[in-house]
DNA sequence: CGACTATTTGATAGGACTCAACCTCCGTGG
DNA sequence: CCACGGAGGTTGAGTCCTATCAAATAGTCG
């Protein structure tokens, strides 16, 4: 059921046997979720951590006149809160865009499995590195690209993230939202995205029928979008696991620790 | 030196004395740096952790063919890196905008700091909460707002920004940054950042002389660009100042100790 | 099959970009 | 003290990308 999570979580910081243990044995509820429904309303009181399973949800922010910006994806494996059960409220709101999964920690098992489990811990907080590498990634998007350049870009995007939580056959994956969510996300109005997916559709980049994507030329959708998926991956962020001068600090100290060595592997 | 550093994390987490203290007394080195200078470069290896105490500097991320996105901007009382000295790189590059003075504590000493001072830690965080949130704030500047409301955003966003940290007189701060870098802030053009300030400027709601940003009209400004300062205070966020249950078992937490509380606390 | 919702198409308008030149302010140096 | 050079700011003209408006088509679900 939470294979996604641990999938992801996995590549990020490689968990114990233990931690998977662990995770899957939590307690925990799942919730079957319509379209469009919110997940998290803004400035409501949070109760637990979700956790999508299957389906698309996003964050997503309103104007006073209505405009809607969606500011993030959340994917199988993605969790909608990340350390957000620190906070009490959000400054947006979460919600399904197709029909969905969710499981539901309440707070007190997630912080139960985060004291047990430092390593959870630990990759939870990785995966925020992830999606915040992500936000920088969509304001570039957003600021500096064409809206075909936006929309490959997102693509490869959804390509690369389904793929690593094994949500892809081949080169095709199932995007099950609406031309107008992807507008929302794109800063673009719902026809010119239909354009420019007329247009990739034309240029034989890829196919769109019903609810499918398939990629036919990811090498040539890359280049158009200058799309680079280091990004999603912080572990490609260090040179190599070479230990750098700045941790022989720790590595040297003894007595001093897990605390050090959590901070590093982080 | 570090006063708005201070200033500001107090505002979000009250500080205790000792807190501040060990801030004002924590080893560190002063840096003069002039004007477009990368202080992180991307990929690089990290040593320590900035603070802009005066001046403007940026994050920024290019795309291969030299356009470039601002995706926040540090100004004094920032951390540059805030928790990022636990990567060893990062995936864009921090630089000056104006001539800027940065303090620079070793990673020993951060950790060091954070070590003795669980609130320092926590403090931190709640900081990188606010950067996020603002993240999210301008991916709907870049997606929903016209370049008249992005402007005004932008310019409403600095204003309370650094109101927070003592560094606007009235309705005016200092704005020691080109036309061509709000150009790649609001993902426009040069040419019609300028036009769009003459535009605040003929209706009377800014105007800007030498590097001198005054607000004349800051409620109209506020209503153009659907401003809410909220999103820069994440305390509003909370219900109120209860205790929360997160709070109650990081404080209770004993054996397992320092490894938690950096992982919690943090 | 009917009522929606989503996608597509056509026509038109407009916001923002590009190109190119000009101006203004400063710091430097002869 | 003024000439020079460069960076930043300003203007004008023309174009293009993307938005809007409106309507038709296709799909979906009960």
């Amino acid at each position: 059921m939470i294979a996604p999570l641990l999938r992801k979580l996995d590549t990020l910081i490689s968990l114990s046997d233990g931690e998977k243990h662990a995770l899957l044995n939590a307690d925990n509820a799942t919730r079957h979720v319509e379209p469009r429904t919110d997940i998290v309303v803004e400035g409501a009181v949070r109760d637990g951590v979700n956790l999508v399973v299957e389906g698309f949800a996003c964050r997503y922010k309103l104007l006073p006149d209505g405009r809607r910006q969606i500011v993030s994806y959340l994917l199988p494996g993605d969790l909608c809160d990340a350390r957000m059960f620190l906070l009490d409220r959000v400054d947006h709101s979460v919600a399904t865009l197709s029909r969905a999964t969710v499981v539901v920690w309440s707070r007190h098992t997630i912080l139960d499995l985060i004291e047990k489990n430092p390593g959870l811990a630990r990759a939870f907080w990785w995966s925020t590195f992830v999606e915040e590498s992500i936000g920088r990634e969509w304001l570039v998007n957003l600021g500096q690209r064409t809206a075909l350049e936006r929309l490959s870009h997102l693509i490869c995007e959804m390509f690369f993230r389904l793929d690593s939580v094994g949500k892809t056959r081949g080169h095709s994956f199932e995007l099950p939202i609406t031309q107008a969510d992807l507008a929302d996300t794109l800063g673009l109005s719902v026809v010119h995205v239909n354009r420019t997916l007329q247009e990739l559709r034309r240029d034989r980049l890829v196919t769109l029928s019903g609810k499918v994507l398939t990629i036919l030329n990811l090498k040539m959708l890359q280049t158009i979008a200058m799309f680079d998926p280091d990004y999603l991956n912080p572990r490609a962020w260090r040179p190599n696991d070479a230990p750098q001068p700045a941790n022989e600090h720790y590595e040297a100290a003894s007595t001093e620790e897990r605390a050090q060595r959590r901070v590093k592997g982080f």
